[in-house]
DNA sequence: GGACAGCGAGAACTATCGTTCTCGCGAGTC
DNA sequence: GACTCGCGAGAACGATAGTTCTCGCTGTCC
C-alpha cells in the first residue's frame, strides 16, 4: 500500500512509539502529541489504532528488509553475504533503542488475541527465511541450512534485546561459521 | 516466596490466561470468573495485578527449569544430555497450547514501560545459559559452546511460537548436533 | 438465641482508552 | 465584507480497566 507524506510521518512516529513501549501502552493522544496532528487528522490519516499498526507493520518489514539486503549486497562472496547477515544485527543491536524484533514483541503481546498479527510475524519471518534460503542456494548450500541460520539469528535477536547486550550477534556468527563450515566444505 | 495452595491455584489460572491471551487482555474479572473466586478473595490473595504476574513468571520460571533438568537428567552421557534440552523444546513446541516462551512475550508486551519484567526475562534467560554452561563442563566443551546452544535454543522458540510449527526443534537440534561435533571432537 | 466476624457477589469509583463531536477561528471566493 | 468550508483544539462519549466498597448471608462463640 502506498502511503502519503502525511501518513508517512504519522506511521514513522507510531513505529518509534509502538516499538518503545508496546502498542497497548501507546494512546491516540501520545500519537497525537508526538506527530504534532490533530486528533481529527490523525483519524483522517488511518482509521483506527489497529489500521495503523498494520501500516507500522508492514513499513518495518520493508525497512528491515531493505536494510538487511543492503549490508548483504556489499559483501563480495556467498559466504561472505551469509556471515553479513549477522554483521547487519551486530549494528541493529548496538543502536541505542534497540528493543528487540518489533514482529517477537508485537506478537508477544497481541499474538493471543489478534490473528492478523500473527500472520504479519508470520509473514515475516517466513520472507527472512526465504530471503536465507536465496542467499544459501547461491552458496551452494543444503536445503536444511538456511533453517539453521535464521535460527540462529532469531535467537540473537531475543537474546540481545532481553540481555540487553550485543554478544549474542558475535555468538550467532561464530556459530554461523561453523555450521557454514560443516554444509560447504563438506564434513 | 512460598505459596499458600490458593495464591497457588490462582497463579496457575492467571499463567494459563495470560499467556493465552496477553497480559492485558486479561482483566481481574476473567481471573476472578476463571478461577472461581471472589474479587475480594482476589486481592486478599494478591494485592495487584503486578503483584500477580510476579508470582507467576516465578512460577513458570520454576517449572520450566524443572521440566528441562527432568528431561537432560533422563540421557545417559553429557552430549546426549545437551541434545536432550532439544527433545524437551520438541515436546512443549508439540503442546495445543504452546504459544512460545511466557518471558519472550511479556518482555514484548510490558518491556518496555516495566523494569522489573525485563529483570524477571533476563533473570530467567541467565539461569537457561548457566544451566547450559554447567551441562557443557561436563562434556568437557569449551567455554563459548553453551551461548551458541542458548542461541538456537531461543531462536527456536520463537520460531515455533511464530510459525505455528514445531520444526524449528529438530533444526535446533541438528545445528546443536553439528557445533557440538566442532566443539568436542576437535576440528 | 443473638451479636458479630468473615466472606461472596457485584455495584461503585476513578482513570484511561479509542473514537466521535462540537466549537470557533482563518482562509478563500464572489 | 459576508459566506462558506476546512481544520485544529479539545470536550464528550461509551467502554473497560484496576481497585475498593456495600450489602447481605452464614456460621460461630458466649
Amino acid at each position: 500500500m502506498e502511503l502519503s507524506p502525511d501518513q508517512r510521518q504519522l506511521v514513522d512516529v507510531a513505529d518509534r512509539l509502538f516499538y518503545e513501549r508496546g502498542v497497548h501502552a501507546v494512546g491516540m493522544d501520545d500519537l497525537r502529541t508526538a506527530a504534532g496532528v490533530s486528533l481529527k487528522r490523525l483519524y483522517g490519516l488511518f482509521p483506527s489504532k489497529r489500521e495503523l499498526l498494520v501500516a507500522v507493520l508492514a513499513q518495518r518489514h520493508e525497512v528491515w528488509m531493505r536494510g538487511l539486503a543492503a549490508r548483504v549486497e556489499a559483501a563480495p562472496d556467498p559466504r561472505t553475504r551469509l556471515l553479513a547477515v549477522y554483521d547487519f544485527l551486530a549494528d541493529w543491536f548496538a543502536e541505542e533503542t534497540f528493543r528487540g524484533c518489533s514482529f517477537i514483541n508485537v506478537f508477544g503481546e497481541l499474538g493471543g488475541t489478534w490473528p492478523e498479527v500473527v500472520r504479519f510475524a508470520r509473514a515475516h519471518k517466513d520472507a527472512f527465511r526465504g530471503y536465507l534460503a536465496g542467499l544459501v542456494a547461491e552458496a551452494g548450500g543444503p536445503g536444511w541450512l538456511a533453517p539453521q541460520l535464521a535460527l540462529l539469528a532469531e535467537g540473537a535477536q531475543t537474546t540481545a534485546a532481553i540481555s540487553g547486550t550485543t554478544d549474542a550477534a558475535g555468538e550467532a556468527r561464530a556459530a554461523a561459521e561453523i555450521i557454514l563450515a560443516a554444509a560447504l566444505d563438506g564434513r
